[in-house]
RNA sequence: GCGCCCGUAGCUCAACCGGAUAGAGCAUCGGCCUUCUAAGCCGACGGUUACAGGUUCGAGUCCUGUCGGGCGCGCCA
């Protein structure tokens, strides 16, 4: 709808263009065509008449006039009203909506659908969790933007690839290696011999008894089976990898994730690649020596101070496997690329972009697009929960899951902006109530499946293709209402997808459903009246399709009675 | 000290990359079940968008400054 009546008021400038109303040479302005927000103002406005007061020096209403007497014939458009300072409002026919739903219904699963991708190949990486413990909340609420993220761009027409980075060598590692043989020892935290800076969760215990155990764990493609002993740290780092990734497999199971690449940092030390980023760095001129160390100058592209790229005793700082690692990407041929990470690494970000820039290897700049998620508090009972039985010092993803279920807990998470501190209110979340948000779209959803199954038992005629030619005896203000909210379910699409925001998507699905229930509670469905009652459950039908493609772009079931 | 993010109703948050009278939910108060699921609906209350300037036809949104909160500033990851 919206890009129909963009497409008119173009026509209608070109129009005034070529009758000299409007110099020849005049820009197009970047005009936007929005939704009216109350109904006295219409279904759509443009600002465009506006905007080219300005450059023709012009009387903005003047404008608008002349962009109106110019505009084509539209069998959407009803009647156009010119308002305010200079708005031109257009006020939809009911065909317009008619045939709306005619697209619902004609689509079916590719509603809202849209080709803005291109067929591009977009990389999403998301989660990347080093595997030294069961997945926390942060990782939850990245799971959540990473993975509807995917969908939407995905539902916008782009190959989307899902990837889990982490890291299987570095320092963590070691450590999680002394913790666990320290647990097969039988020391606990707090014991004489306890590692510093030991892993304490409950969780580590696990991983070490089923080492001693031998049993085998499978994550990644391999096997891993316990080497029984406590002295073999090499075997038990192994073990304890292989074991907390399979424990995040499930978590990611459990939450409805699933990736198509997982990618090691250690390959990319194996594969040479981290050595041949940074024999390119230098090549290309935009490292130095001093104090022993080799520096990349990332000043010299946005960064507020020199890095060390190779210390002085010889490894490598982090930042380098990182460079190395969307250097991949691009070589993989990601045309986009999309970092989810949590706000406390935004420090990162920086000196990333500066070194795929300096690799001088044509990786556009800004690359890649980062996504960031602010902290996540957790309450119950008014009070802030912090510890987790398992993993100690934090609350799970899995204890999340198990207190509310996977469905509140990817609605909650996902529902508001991620540049902002997220309070998760378990008791809000479990509470199976008009409280609940989740539940409250989901029972739309039962509800129009119940009136479908009820109407089949009482025998009464309904076919779409029917009620298709009837959508005119769709007349009062709750039928409009629910009309309007199902077209602009694209346009949320779109919006959400542009701009990595999930929860755009989320909220307008409450609204949706609120439409829905309000117009379930105003009016009877199953009439006598054969025409009205196939219309009615036509509209019906189609708002079931919308409530379960958008539940779908957000990962949740759309159950058919609860 | 420097950088990034945030500050909107009592609480949790929206506001379509500058638009018209800033919206929801929760909480509080009041109504609606002999009718397709009351996990629902309707109504009321609630605001100087932290503060002060600036930009323009028009600012919660953009710019500057102040205050408050979070995070990050290592030859750690």
């Amino acid at each position: 709808m919206k890009q129909q009546l963009h497409d008119l008021v173009l026509q209608a400038f070109a129009v005034l263009q070529h009758a000299a109303t409007l110099p020849a040479d005049l820009e197009t302005p970047d005009f936007v065509i929005e939704r009216a927000r109350s109904r006295e103002h219409g279904d759509f406005a443009t600002n465009a008449a506006m905007l080219l007061a300005r450059p023709v020096r012009r009387n903005p209403r003047e404008l608008a006039q002349a962009l109106v007497a110019a505009l084509p014939e539209n069998a959407l458009v009803d009647r156009v009203e010119i308002a305010g300072p200079g708005f031109i409002n257009f006020f939809l026919s009911p065909a317009a909506y008619h045939a709306e739903i005619g697209q619902v219904l004609d689509r079916g699963a590719h509603y809202g659908h849209n080709g803005a991708g291109n067929g591009q190949v977009v990389g999403v990486e998301f989660v990347s969790a080093n595997p030294t413990g069961p997945l926390h909340v942060g990782h939850g609420r990245g799971g959540a933007l990473g993975d509807c993220i995917a969908r939407l761009l995905h539902a916008s027409g782009w190959d989307v690839k899902r990837e889990f980075y982490y890291n299987d060598a570095g320092v963590q590692i070691q450590n999680l290696a002394i913790s666990t043989q320290a647990r097969c020892r039988g020391l606990a935290p707090g014991d004489d011999g306890w590692p510093e800076d030991g892993y304490r969760g409950e969780y580590i215990a696990d991983v070490a008894r089923a080492y001693l155990a031998g049993e085998s764990v499978a994550a990644d493609d391999r096997t891993v089976t316990g080497a029984r002993d406590p002295e073999n740290l090499d075997a038990i780092r192994d073990f304890a990898v292989a074991y907390l990734r399979h424990e995040q497999d499930l978590d990611l199971k459990a939450f409805g994730i699933h990736f198509d690449v997982y990618f090691l940092e250690s390959s990319l030390y194996e594969g040479g690649q981290v050595e041949e980023t940074v024999r390119e760095l230098e090549a290309h001129g935009h490292t130095y020596e001093e104090g022993g160390a080799l520096w990349l100058k990332t000043t010299d592209f946005g960064d507020d101070k020199d890095r060390v790229m190779r210390k002085s005793d010889g490894t490598y700082t982090y930042f380098v496997p990182d460079v190395a690692y969307h250097r991949s990407k691009w070589q993989r041929g990601y045309t986009r690329a999309i970092t989810e990470l949590g706000a406390d690494h935004h420090g990162s970000l920086a000196r990333v972009k500066a070194g795929l820039q300096a690799l001088d290897a044509g990786i556009p700049k800004g690359y890649p697009d980062y996504v960031l998620h602010q902290m996540v508090t957790v309450m119950k009972g008014g009070e802030e929960m912090k510890i987790s039985k398992r993993a100690g010092s934090y609350v799970t993803l899995r204890d999340l899951i198990d207190e509310v279920g996977r469905d509140a807990t990817r609605y909650f998470l996902i529902s508001r902006k991620g540049d902002s501190h997220l309070t998760f209110d378990i008791d809000l979340a479990r509470s199976q109530s008009n409280d609940n948000p989740v539940y409250y779209i989901q029972y739309a959803h039962a509800r129009v499946c119940s009136v479908l199954r009820q109407c089949k038992e009482k025998g009464l005629a309904f076919d779409p293709g029917e009620g298709r030619k009837h959508l005119a005896r769709l007349d009062n203000e709750h039928e409009q209402a629910l009309m309007t909210e199902l077209s602009r379910y694209p346009e949320i699409v779109e919006s959400a997808a542009s701009t990595l925001e999930p929860h755009l998507l989320a909220n307008w699905l409450r609204e949706l459903a609120q439409a829905f229930h309000t117009y379930y509670n105003s009016h009877q469905f199953l009439v006598d009246d054969d025409d009205l009652r196939q219309a009615r459950l036509t509209l019906v039908t189609a708002t079931r399709q919308v409530l379960v493609n958008g539940l779908d772009l957000l990962g949740l079931d759309a159950p058919e009675s609860m």
